[in-house]
DNA sequence: GTCTATATCGTGATAGAC
DNA sequence: GTCTATCACGATATAGAC
């Protein structure tokens, strides 16, 4: 209850939400610890003194604005099912890739979005930094991520295969997202999937521990 | 010049020595904003006053720190090296394993090292964090590492591959030392070489962008 | 070289007028 | 709900005695 108040001509939406986003901006650059309330009101266009009123304090902000972000459904969830649908059995197809590059192009697909590159740097930055942050990227990559991924795997040991290709990811998004290489950073979308399709493949599917050197 | 004024009994060396020590500690474990003056001198049991005597400011602490860390020769170069020792050919003796399996063990044994380990997660950490030390990280990285590296690879496209297996080696550590995840952090090194060396194999030497599931 | 003040600033947070 | 004014604190950094 206590919606909008009344809502003048439709520009300014609820200044709460403005801080919001102007939050995960800033956390998402900067880090917790480099972040100021006062940045963040600033970069709102608001005053310091709104953002305490609205979220009680700038540890309170930064917490509901990062469980937000882990439990937001165009991010992390959604993810899993697309192990789900099967191309056409496990084809030889070149053009047909398998399981593993749907996994990596859906991924990636999230972070080529500004609005969700934002909020996926936040957690991953966060998870390195604020304690809090941490233990929540932990029970949300296990319990949201490797397990339902694992569930999906058709082949013996799937809780390592699903550590295996998340670490993959880890490492992709990295190198081009978070701390941008440059060769990583610069190609495009599918000559991504292409290069590092295979391999999630072979780390869902292919024998472990065994060396898929043609 | 100004070497050690005198040098009592032995057991106190330098401070300044103490003081860089507990420097790399502290930003390996708190990131740069978190690690105060204080903190710093208060592990390395000398006055806060001291270290701004001994380094000027906090950043000049780490500017020293960081670059220290990443020329370190116990670090990051020799790694490339490790792909010259040919074992045996290519063989396919099941128990020598490939140049990527030596890439993988040569950097994890770094990381399983205490002290390395602080090194290194400092410069991870900080090059998501430091601008000065993000700089520094994708010289060092490339200048040290993937051009070495891509220099000795005898294949295709070896600049792509070095890029490949450098952001393998990244979600290892990152899921097994920077941000612990279950599976990933337990297993123990051997365990670690077996399941990630097969990948870098392929990386280094297998065909790109085609499908290597058996 | 080392420690004791102390200066100066930026931070998160609060009280209270509107 | 929003802003003004201000507090209390911890940070880096400096000046100067020893």
């Amino acid at each position: 209850m206590t919606a909008e108040p009344s809502g003048p001509d439709g520009a300014q939406e609820n200044r709460r939400e403005l801080i919001r986003l102007a939050a995960v901006e800033l956390f998402a650059r900067h880090g917790y610890r480099g972040t100021t309330v006062r940045a963040i009101a600033e970069r709102a266009g608001v005053d310091p003194a709104l953002v305490m009123y609205h979220y009680g304090s700038k540890e309170k902000v930064f917490s509901v604005v990062i469980r937000e972000a882990m439990r937001a459904e165009e991010l992390l969830p959604e993810l899993p099912e697309l192990l789900d649908e099967l191309p056409g059995a496990q084809g030889e197809n070149p053009t047909q890739r398998g399981p593993g590059s749907r996994l990596v192009r859906g991924f990636l697909t999230r972070w080529e979005d500004a609005a969700s590159r934002s909020s996926l740097l936040m957690v991953f930055r966060s998870a390195m930094e604020h304690p809090e942050a941490s233990q929540l990227f932990r029970e949300v990559a296990g319990g949201e991520l490797l397990v339902p991924i694992a569930r999906r795997i058709p082949a013996p040991d799937p809780e390592l295969r699903a550590v295996l290709v998340a670490s993959l990811l880890v490492g992709l998004v990295t190198g081009r997202y978070v701390v941008p290489i440059g060769p990583l950073a610069d190609m495009d979308l599918d000559t991504v999937v292409d290069l590092y399709g295979p391999y999630a493949d072979a780390m869902l599917l292919g024998r472990l521990g065994s060396p898929p050197v043609p």
